[in-house]
RNA sequence: CGGGGUAUAGCGUAGUCCGGUUAUCGCGCCUGCUUUGGGAGCAGGAGAUCGGGAGUUCGAAUCUCUCUACCCCGACCA
């Protein structure tokens, strides 16, 4: 295996996937399509969960579970959601194998299921078929559910985090009595997102409205929050969707109203996935790896000891004993590597894992009093005093996190564009990057666009602002004013 | 599901066209000694029914048939 990682420039997919398997994140599964979640990788998966966890609780969400088995019937029932899904359904058909002396073993043909079983790809429809047992009166809502699960959908084309046919997300599912209020909390979770993928992942995104070609099946309205990746093209990186009555009508959940009339149940969904994972390394990594913000890093100081005999290693244990101590009191993240690899491929191996700061010790420092931290985002290196390095690491991982948004908020602002014209639009396109212009709302133009280019309108924009424009495709008005990207 | 390709040790590979005796090399792994401030060195060692099955042949990783799996390009997608 070579040491150097395939060139991020000109081969970034083979890059993206050679980070995921020596950042030692993720594996292939037998199964086609399936991921192991490594436990560096599960980690950090755990950290984006937890943060995510937290706001939703403290905004008045409750978790709850719903069963991974979905009689195939309920699918059907919303018009618009079974055609979505109904392309990449897993479906449990049998329910027993049995010894077969030819083949070993084989499906049971006696066991045959009278209705077939749907795994679930996204939970709307078993979720539905609970509320309307659980709503009656007005005094039941509004009804503010999520859950932490596992989802699958028979993707023709998988790779690791980004599209796997089984992934793990959290689906939020809400229950609401008047329009206005599920769509308020359509832009409440929204918003939501636009904070755990910025502050967070440290991670600049376009918050904005889906097109009706893009949103999801059996919503009336999807928005979601679009990110640029390194290689400048878009990843969606969460949906939050106005269902409207669409699903209380298709599960018949009503309530009655203070003035008891019956009235139809409004809806929301919301999700984001495993997905984040791969949206971290194709925002911050480089041509040593990954680079992680300390928010969500499952390390945040890796120190890497250096000795050259026993006494040596006893002396920078003891040195280095109170400091992890104080940094631990002070909730720094910390790991030693005391494995007996050499400090070389240490510094490499832990760049690669994208942990934020390192430290070293060796018998020089101890010494001195002092300590070499090196930074994984800039690369610098310094040298100070022991009780100043534990003092100043909180603020520098503050730093980092700020300085790996900052970049990534350049990156996007000087590769997204704002174009008058069909070639200027395909130009861009073409060299990579967000295009900003006018589109005339109509479906064909839509179609069009993509079919010529390979680019999406990924959104509709918050605060976009059609007047004046023209649609870059047609000429005629511009509708709205969205942005056009590849995407993964 | 269309079009193209690949299958040899944990990973990456040579050998396949043109059949021939102990299947090549690198990384990784194990043991020992020397090492350790940017991927350490030397010595020794383990590890392969050459994707499965059938056939041709004195003899098959190599030729033929067949099955399977995976990869790339399209249509689908958090």
């Amino acid at each position: 295996m070579s040491k150097g990682l395939p060139n991020r420039d000109t081969d970034f997919s083979a890059w993206y996937n050679q980070v995921v398997k020596r950042a030692d994140l993720a594996d292939h599964g037998p199964v086609k399509g399936t991921m192991v979640i490594k436990p560096y990788g599960f980690q950090l998966w755990e950290n984006i969960k937890e943060t995510f966890d937290k706001m939703i609780k403290a905004t008045g969400h409750v978790n709850a579970y719903f069963p991974l088995f979905i009689p195939k019937s309920f699918l059907a029932k919303e018009a618009q959601h079974v055609e979505g899904f109904a392309k990449e359904c897993a479906v449990v058909t049998h329910t027993r194998l049995k010894a077969d002396d030819e083949h070993g073993i084989i499906v049971d043909p006696d066991s045959k299921l009278e209705e077939e079983i749907i795994v679930r790809p996204t939970s709307e429809t078993v979720i539905w078929f609970m509320y309307k047992k659980w709503i009656q009166s007005y005094r039941d809502l509004p009804l503010l559910i999520n859950q932490w699960a596992n989802v699958v959908r028979w993707e023709m084309r998988t790779r690791l985090f980004l599209r796997t046919s089984e992934f793990l997300w959290q689906e939020g599912h809400t229950a609401h009595a008047t329009e206005e209020e599920a769509q308020k909390e359509t832009l409440d979770i929204l918003e939501l997102y636009r904070q755990l993928a910025e502050d967070y992942l440290a991670m600049p995104v376009l918050t904005g409205l889906k097109t009706e070609s893009e949103k999801f099946a059996g919503a009336v309205k999807t928005y979601c929050i679009e990110a640029m990746m390194g290689d400048k093209r878009a990843l969606q990186a969460g949906t939050s969707h106005n269902l409207g009555q669409n699903f209380a009508k298709a599960f018949d959940v009503t309530f009655q109203t203070k003035d008891n009339k019956e009235e139809l149940v409004w809806a929301t969904s919301w999700g984001v996935s495993t997905r984040l994972v791969g949206a971290v390394i194709l925002t911050h990594g480089d041509e040593k790896g990954l680079r992680l913000p300390p928010k969500i890093a499952p390390i945040q100081v890796v120190i890497i000891p250096i000795s050259r005999n026993e006494e040596q290693e006893k002396l920078v244990k003891d040195y280095l004993a109170p400091l992890v101590d104080s940094l631990e009191k002070a909730h720094v993240r910390v790991h030693q590597d005391w494995t007996d690899r050499s400090p070389g491929f240490k510094f490499n191996e832990w760049e690669m894992k994208g942990v934020p700061l390192r430290l070293e010790v060796g018998p020089r420092d101890v010494e001195n009093g002092k300590v070499v931290l090196a930074r994984r985002d800039t690369g610098d290196k310094s040298f100070l005093l022991k009780d100043e390095a534990v003092a100043q690491i909180p603020d520098l991982l503050e730093e980092i996190q700020d300085g790996l948004f900052q970049q990534a908020l350049k990156f996007q602002k000087e590769n997204t564009h704002t174009v008058s014209s069909y070639d200027e639009l395909k130009r861009v396109i073409k060299e990579g990057g967000f295009v900003r212009c006018g589109w005339d709302g109509t479906d064909e133009t839509e179609a069009k666009v993509k079919e010529e280019t390979k680019a999406t309108i990924r959104c509709i924009p918050t605060g976009e602002n059609p007047e004046g424009l023209t649609c870059v495709y047609s000429g005629k008005p511009a509708k709205h004013e969205v942005i056009y990207a590849k995407a993964y």
